[in-house]
DNA sequence: GTCCGTTTTGTATATTTATTCATTTTTACG
DNA sequence: CGTAAAAATGAATAAATATACAAAACGGAC
């Protein structure tokens, strides 16, 4: 079966807030580094061109030419589609799209848990929502701490359902999940 | 909650569920009625640029130019992105009416979507039963949808798990998969 | 270190896409 | 009807983007 990507095209502003150096503390290659600044950059900024991009990375302190930034946006699968004003803008795709819940406070954290998206909780269930595949590895965390109040957890491929015992608040499970998943609210 | 206008409509094998509004205004039938049927092709073939598209269009019986086509994908906010397979893909944006639903093999399948077998609540969750294998898919169809008030999916062999937000009635839900499961009561 | 295969990159160029401007078509209104 | 304003279109072209190819950088295995 084909499988078509939607993207969403209203992107919302501070879902990456740079605070440092991206790179501190973390071992990676130029290129992951370029990737992983060029996702932060299209999701905060409107850029319209690939020109408008190469201009906000060398601000970044990554110079490439035009012909890598094109691959590095076909890697990504970067979209470019018209925005609500009429100008075209780039999107990230909606898997790549970082949905945070709170605001890291480090380049590093951001990079830490790729794969959670969100929670949330209807009576005695919390559902987490992942990114595609990551719900089995992050339930398999999950059920390592023990956590009495959590009775059992099920995973799919992007979703984890969570039993949790009868009569404790969502408050104390979201403390006590921050453990697998910091950044957790 | 929303009140959808459910039209279906059968195109080289996919089902099209219009989840939306036809767009408005009947006047300048031409342009509208293309624009309709660029929706469709799109979602339903891997164009890969605006050359395909044009061509494809003009088997539909719409012959215009790629200046036109241009001007129309603006509109349509139809963006062009990688696909998996190393080409590049026209996409509809995800408030885009036609969401291809599945894709039956046959005509018999265009008309009834197989494997669901009953729906049955509990609080707040949902059990579905489907023929065996047909859950994962299901489910799947279901994820697509991003209903707000299905918090999360669990799909076994031959039954669904929903959770349901707290204070959602189920008229609701069941008015809400009719988008999935056509023949769910 | 050297060697060899792989990956990444830049240059130049081909391809693709957006837009300008002139013309035609449609709509609104007398 | 006719006529003016608005919208849509095509041809030509400008702008933007993808890629072929060669060179450079990288990563092991020795």
């Amino acid at each position: 079966m084909t499988f078509f990507h939607f993207f969403t095209l209203l992107c919302e502003k501070n879902i990456y807030i740079c605070t440092g150096k991206l790179t501190e503390g973390i071992e990676m290659k130029a290129k992951n580094e370029r990737i992983e600044t060029l996702k932060m950059l299209i999701s905060s900024m409107e850029l319209s061109c690939q020109e408008d991009v190469l201009n906000a990375l060398e601000k970044e302190g990554y110079k490439v030419t035009q012909a890598t930034l094109s691959r590095d946006l076909k890697q990504l699968k970067v979209a470019k589609a018209a925005s609500m004003n009429g100008a075209y803008v780039y999107v990230l795709p909606n898997e790549t799209m970082y949905k945070r819940v709170t605001t890291p406070r480090t380049a590093k954290e951001m990079l830490l848990h790729p794969g959670f998206i969100s929670v949330n909780f209807s009576g005695n269930l919390c559902v987490i929502k992942t990114r595609p595949g990551y719900a089995s590895s992050i339930a398999y965390n999950i059920d390592n701490c023990h956590i009495p109040d959590i009775l059992g957890t099920i995973a799919g491929d992007d979703t984890i359902l969570l039993v949790i015992k009868e009569g404790i608040s969502k408050r104390v499970i979201l403390d006590e999940l921050k453990v697998v998943i910091p950044d957790i609210h």
